[in-house]
DNA sequence: CCGTCCTAAATATCTGACATTATCGCCCGC
DNA sequence: GCGGGCGATAATGTCAGATATTTAGGACGG
C-alpha cells in the first residue's frame, strides 16, 4: 500500500480537515472531491478553503489559521500553504495583513473588484473571438435601454445632478483619455441612477471594453459633440420621468455609436495584434 | 539617501522590465505607478505582468520566462516570483505547466472560468446585503426575457432539441439537487438558444445564486410541475418562434418564481447566518 | 524502424532562516 | 496615578538553496 500519493493523503487530509473544523468550530460536509485528474497541492488547499468560504462556514472578517498552522493541519511545508492562501488573495476572498494581531483574514470582494475582474474577462474573450462586437453591443443595448428606464422611474435629485455634472458645457477640445473619462462619468451616474447595482456591475465592463477601442483611436470634435448631445437628450428625458422617451433616446444614442464602434474594431482587429 | 525601499529599487525595476521586453521583444510605456500606499514585492510584479497581458504585449500560448529568470530580472527570490505567477494563475491569465518543455503559458480564462467567479461573487455581494434580492430577480428579468425572445428569433434545430430534451417527462419525485440540474439544464440551453455568449455568462451567475437558495430548502412536488409546464410553454413559444410569446411566457414565469425566491431568502438570513 | 531508457529542463515542494511590521503590555517619567 | 515611549511578540513577507516530480526529446539497442 505504499503507493505513490495523486492526492494529500487521506488521513492527513481528513486530520487536517478536522483540525481546522476544531480550530473554527465550523463543520460541513466535505464530499471527498477525487473529480479531476491531478491537482497539485497548493490547489487543492486553495480549493478547500475556498470552499470554506463561498459555503458561509469561514464569515466576512474571520480569522484563518496561520500560515505555520494551516501547513501543519494540511501536512504541507508553509511554502505551499502561502501559495493556496496567496490564491485566494488574489481572488480578494482573504486579506492578509501583517503584525502581531496579523493574519489572514476572510474578506469580500468589493463591488469595485468584481467589476475589474469582470472587464478583464470580458476583453479577454472579446481578444480572442469568443465574443464577437456584435454581441457585445447588443449585450449593451439589453443592459443600458432599460437602464435608462428603470433611471427614469426611480432617479433621486442626487442622480439628476450627477447626471448633469457629468455632462462637460464647455466645448473645450479634449484628448481620447479624457473623452473617455467623461463617457464613462455619464456612463456610469446612468447606471447608478438605475437603481440595480448588479445591472450596473454588469454594464460597466462591456461599456468599458467598446470605449477603450474608440479611445485608442480618438475622436474627432464633432462625434464628441454629438454623443454629448444624445447624453443630453438621454439626461432630459430621465429628469421629465418620460420613461419610453428615456429608453428611446438611449436607443437612438446607441444605434447612432454602433458603426462607429464596428470601424475601430476593424482596425483593431487589422493593425493590431498582428504587431 | 539610503532610505528604505517602499516599491522595487527604480533601477532594478527598469532593468527588469528592459530585460523583460527584450526577452519579449515587445514594449509597453508603463507608468511608474505610485499611486497606492505600500504594495509588497510578488504584487508589483503581479500587476506588472498582468498588465502585459492585459494590453496584449503577451498574446495568447506566449510563454513567460522560467520562474528563475524572472526572478533575477524583477530582482527579488524564485519564491516571491513564485506568487507572482500563483496570483496571475488564480485569476486564470497563466497556466503553469511542469517537465521539459513546461513553463508559464498565457492563457485565456475560459467562459466556463469567468462564469463561475462571477458567480461566486455575485454570491458573496448578496450576502453581505450589497446587492438585495429584489435586485437579483428585476437583473434576471431583464436578463432572461430578452434572452427568450432573441431564442425566439435565432434558434437552431439544434437548440430546440436541447430545450426539449431539459425537460423531464416523467413525473418522477426529485431530490433538491436533482431539481436543481434539471433547471440549470434548462435555464443553460435557453441562454445558449439566445445566440449570445455574454448574455449567457451574465446570466448564469444570477440565475445560479436563486436557485442555490432554493435548492437548499428542497421544493415539493406540485412546485415542480409547474416549474416543468412553464419551461414547456416558453419552449414551444420559441419553437412557433413566436418573440413575443416568449417573451411573455418568461415573464409569467419569473412572475411566479418570485414569491417562492422572496420565502426562501426570508428563511435563509433568519436562520442561516446567525449559526 | 520502433520501442525503451536516459537525461535535461522546468515547475513543485521542502527546509530553515531572516526581515518587516503592527500590536500589546510593561516600565519609566511626570 | 497615569500616559507615552519602547521593547517583546507574533504574524506575514522575503530570501537562499536543496530536493522531488514531471515531461519532452534524444540516444541507444533490438
Amino acid at each position: 500500500m505504499t503507493e505513490t500519493t495523486p492526492t494529500l493523503p487521506r488521513q492527513d487530509e481528513a486530520q487536517a480537515l478536522a483540525g481546522l473544523r476544531g480550530a473554527l468550530a465550523a463543520a460541513i460536509d466535505e464530499p471527498p472531491d477525487r473529480s479531476s485528474a491531478y491537482e497539485s497541492a497548493h490547489e487543492q488547499i486553495a480549493g478547500r478553503l475556498r470552499n470554506l468560504i463561498l459555503n458561509g462556514v469561514l464569515q466576512h472578517g474571520e480569522r484563518l489559521p496561520t500560515e505555520a498552522t494551516l501547513a501543519a493541519e494540511f501536512g504541507v511545508s508553509r511554502a505551499t500553504a502561502r501559495e493556496a492562501v496567496r490564491m485566494l488573495s488574489a481572488q480578494q476572498l482573504v486579506v492578509a495583513t501583517k503584525g502581531a494581531r496579523g493574519g489572514t483574514y476572510v474578506t469580500r470582494p468589493s463591488l469595485d473588484f468584481a467589476t475589474r475582474l469582470l472587464q478583464a474577462n470580458v476583453s479577454l474573450l472579446a481578444d480572442m473571438d469568443d465574443i464577437t462586437l456584435e454581441e457585445i453591443l447588443e449585450a449593451r443595448r439589453l443592459l443600458e435601454v432599460p437602464a435608462a428606464r428603470l433611471a427614469a422611474l426611480r432617479r433621486t435629485q442626487v442622480d439628476l445632478e450627477r447626471l448633469g455634472g457629468s455632462i462637460p458645457d464647455d466645448a473645450r477640445e479634449r484628448t481620447g483619455l479624457e473623452r473617455f473619462e467623461v463617457n464613462a462619468g455619464f456612463h456610469t451616474s446612468l447606471m447608478a441612477a438605475s437603481g440595480n447595482v448588479l445591472l450596473e456591475v454588469a454594464a460597466l465592463p462591456v461599456f468599458t471594453v467598446l470605449q477603450t477601442s474608440l479611445a485608442r483611436t480618438g475622436l474627432d470634435a464633432r462625434f464628441s459633440r454629438r454623443i454629448d448631445c444624445d447624453h443630453r437628450e438621454i439626461t432630459d428625458a430621465i429628469a421629465r420621468a418620460d420613461v419610453d422617451g428615456s429608453g428611446e433616446a438611449m436607443e437612438a444614442h446607441l444605434d447612432y455609436l454602433a458603426p462607429h464602434y464596428r470601424r475601430v474594431w476593424r482596425l483593431a482587429r487589422d493593425g493590431g495584434p498582428h504587431g
